[in-house]
DNA sequence: ACTCAAGATTTGAACGATCAAACTTTTGAA
DNA sequence: TTCAAAAGTTTGATCGTTCAAATCTTGAGT
C-alpha cells in the first residue's frame, strides 16, 4: 500500500463500516465486544492511526497547544523553561495534546504569532511564560476571548481577580522562606538577601519570604534589615560586587539565601574570594550548573506547574478544553509550593589553607567528604 | 460571526468563488490584478486565515517538523539544545513550517512515538539530535523511508555514506584546532586538552583538532602530548581534580582547551586552586554559563545548523520536502564551523594576593580592567 | 464578423475523519 | 408469539481546503 491506511481500509478489513471502527476507537463501549475485537485486530494488522488534521478538522479542535520559545540570554536559569517545556510536553503527550513552539521578539510579536496560530485554528491553547506587570498579552488574550495558561501570576491587582485569567505560578515566598529557615535552623543568626530591584513581582516574593523568616525566627533590626537586603541586576558580576562589599562592611554575616542561582553563584564567588568559602548560600531556581557546583537551592518542581496549567486549561483528565467561565473560584489559578534541594557544596577553593599550589591540594581533594559546619 | 471565517466567507465577501480565493492565496499570478485586489481587501477585512488542518488534509503534507526535547541532564550546556530549538523554530516559520515537540526515555520510545506521529500524518519529517554509534534510531527511520535529519554526524563508517542519511553538525576538529592556535599565537607553548574518555565520536573529533594545532605549531614531544592530554567525564568536580592532578604535575603548562564549557569550567576552579587563574582556558559550547563568567569558548552557530538542517530537508527555500534521492552527493550533509569568542575571564578570586578578606577586596573590584596576561 | 487559443473564473470531487439520523438486530416482558 | 425498547450497526452529510476539469471571457489573427 502507498498511501498510509485509513478508516476504511481498516473497515474493509473488519467487515464493518467506518463508523464502527469510529467507534471501537472513540467509544469501545458500545460496540458489541466481538464486533470490536475483530476491529481491533485489523487495526493493529495494518497499523491503523486515524489521520491527525482529518480528525481535528471534523472536531473543530486542534488538540495543540502552542508555547512561545524565548530568545532564552536569562544567563544561568536559561535551562528553567527547557524543563518546564519538557515536563509540559511529557504531561500534554498523555493526554493527547501535542506542543507547538513559536518564537517571537517581544510582546507585539508574540501576540501577532497568536493572532496567526488562533486564526489558522492551529492551536487550541495558550502557555505564556514570563509574565510581567501590565502585560499586554494577556489583555488581549482575555479581550479575544483566546484560551490560555499563564506561568506566572499576573502582578497587576486588576488582572489578578479576572476570572478569565488562568494561571499556575510556584510561590516564591514560601520557597525563599523554607530556604531562610533551613539556614537559621542549621545556626544562623544573620542572615542577608540578594535580589533584584523592586520592579519584578517575582524578585519582591521572594523578598518577603526572606523577611517574614527573619523576622520570624530572629531578631534583626530594622535597620540591619534594610542593611541585609542587597538588590542588583540578575548577573553573575553584579552579584558578586556587591556581595563582597556586604561582606566587608559586616563581618556577622552566617547566611545569605538568592532570589536566582545566578546570584547565588555570584554570592560563593564573592565568600570564596574574601576568605569565607564556609558561608551557606542558598540559590533559586536549582539549575543544571547548581547542581554541578553543589549549590543548594529552591526547586520550582516544574512538573507540577506543567501539570497545573494543563489541569486549569483541560480539567483532571483528558484533552478538551474546559469552558473558562465553568471553572469554580480557586481552581482558576494554582500556587505551586517549591521545595529546597540541600547539596554539600562544591568548594571553589581552599580558602583557609596558604595560596601555594601544593598546600591547596589536598583541600580541594577532601571536598567529597567534609561536612561543611557554620 | 461565531466561527472562524472560512474561504467560502471570503469569496462571498469580494463577489468570486471558493477557488479564486484559493488562488489569491497560493498563486496570485494567475489572478487578475483588479480581482486580486478585491480578494486580498476581503481577506484583510474578514482576518481570514486558511485553516491549517483543512489545508493539511487536503494537501496530504502537515507542514510539520517534530524534534525531541531530551530530559537533559547534561549539565552546564544544557542550554544547548535550547538554543538550537529556537533557531530552527525561528527558520522554520519563516517557512510555514511549524515544530512539534516530543519526549522520549530511550532511544525505544522515541521510535515508537516517530512510529505514532508518523502514523497520524501528523508530522513530515523528523530533526534527530545526539546521534551515537551504531545509533538504532537512524537504522530504523532509513528502513522505514522516514524523512530526517540528524543534528550530528553519523559515527558508523557505513552509515556515513548511506545516501538516506542526511546531516548537519558542526566541525568539533575546526574549532578546537583554531581554540589551540589562538592561544599558541597569544604565546602558549604547552597547551593541554580535557577532553572525554574516547568513546564519544564528538570527543574524539574535538580531540583532534587540538592535537593537530599542537603538532603543526610547537614541537611538542609524543610523550608530552600524551601527558598533555586529559580523558574525564564531562563533570566539573572530574575536570577540576584531573586538571590540579596536572598543573601540580606539570609546571610548564600555559594553556588549556577543552571539549565542554563544563570541562572548562572546572579546568578554571582548578587553576584559581592552585593560584594559576592567570591560566588561559578555552572551552566548548559558548555555554550561557561560560558568557556568565567569562569564559572564552567555541561557539556552535546553531543558527547556521538550523538552517543547514532545514536545507536539507526542505531545500534553498519554502516548506516542500525535498526528495532525498534527488538530492546531490555534497547537499546531503552539512560541517558548519564554529567560531571562537574570545572573552575577558571573570576572575574566580584574587588568588595571588593574601587570602585575607581586605587584601582581597581591590583585587577582585578590579576585575573589568585589567588585561589578563600570559 | 468568425475562430481559436490563452486567460480568468467557477464547479464538482476528494482528502479522512466524526456526527446525526436511519436502519437492523437483539432482548425482555406481556 | 408479539411487539416495543434497547443495543448494535450503517448511511449520508459535513468540516475547509485544494485539485482537476469545465465553463466563461477576452483578444488577436484572418
Amino acid at each position: 500500500m502507498d498511501r498510509l491506511p485509513t478508516i476504511e481500509d481498516v473497515a474493509r478489513a473488519a467487515r464493518v463500516s467506518r463508523q464502527t471502527v469510529s467507534n471501537v476507537l472513540n467509544t469501545p463501549a458500545i460496540v458489541k465486544p466481538e464486533t470490536r475485537k475483530r476491529v481491533e485486530v485489523a487495526i493493529r494488522k495494518l497499523a491503523y492511526r486515524p489521520h491527525a488534521s482529518a480528525r481535528r478538522l471534523r472536531m473543530r479542535k486542534s488538540s495543540t497547544i502552542a508555547i512561545r520559545l524565548d530568545p532564552m540570554t536569562n544567563g544561568i536559569s536559561g535551562a528553567l523553561l527547557d524543563r518546564f517545556l519538557h515536563a509540559l510536553t511529557e504531561q500534554a503527550d498523555a493526554r493527547g495534546i501535542r506542543i507547538l513552539l513559536f518564537t517571537a521578539a517581544d510582546p507585539a510579536a508574540e501576540i501577532e504569532q497568536i493572532r496567526k496560530l488562533r486564526a489558522g485554528a492551529d492551536v487550541d491553547a495558550f502557555v505564556l511564560t514570563a509574565t510581567f506587570h501590565g502585560d499586554p498579552r494577556t489583555e488581549w488574550l482575555v479581550e479575544n476571548d483566546v484560551p490560555f495558561v499563564t506561568f506566572g501570576r499576573p502582578w497587576g491587582a486588576n488582572d489578578m481577580n479576572n476570572p478569565k485569567h488562568l494561571w499556575v505560578d510556584v510561590d516564591g515566598f514560601a520557597g525563599m522562606r523554607e530556604a531562610a529557615i533551613h539556614l537559621i535552623d542549621q545556626g544562623s543568626s544573620r542572615v542577608g538577601f540578594v535580589g533584584w530591584p523592586s520592579l519584578s513581582g517575582t524578585g519582591d516574593d521572594r523578598r518577603r519570604g526572606w523577611q517574614a523568616a527573619v523576622e520570624e525566627r530572629l531578631s534583626t533590626s530594622d535597620t540591619d534589615l534594610a542593611a541585609l537586603n542587597l538588590s542588583v541586576e540578575d548577573r553573575l558580576e553584579d552579584a558578586r560586587d556587591a556581595v563582597v562589599a556586604l561582606l566587608e562592611s559586616d563581618e556577622k554575616i552566617d547566611g545569605l539565601v538568592c532570589a536566582s542561582d545566578t546570584l547565588a553563584l555570584g554570592a560563593m564567588i564573592a565568600a570564596a574570594s574574601v576568605g569565607r568559602s564556609d558561608l551557606p548560600i542558598i540559590g533559586f531556581d536549582n539549575s543544571p550548573v547548581g547542581q554541578a557546583i553543589g549549590l543548594s537551592s529552591v526547586d520550582q518542581t516544574l512538573d507540577e506547574v506543567a501539570g497545573g496549567a494543563l489541569e486549569l486549561l483541560l480539567g483532571q483528565t483528558g484533552g478538551d478544553l474546559v469552558h473558562r467561565d465553568a471553572a469554580a473560584g480557586d481552581t482558576r489559578h494554582r500556587l505551586i509550593t517549591p521545595h529546597l534541594v540541600i547539596r554539600q557544596p562544591l568548594r571553589l577553593l581552599a580558602s583557609d589553607a596558604a595560596s601555594t599550589p601544593t598546600a591547596t591540594k589536598s583541600a580541594v581533594g577532601n571536598h567529597k567528604n567534609g561536612k561543611e559546619t557554620q
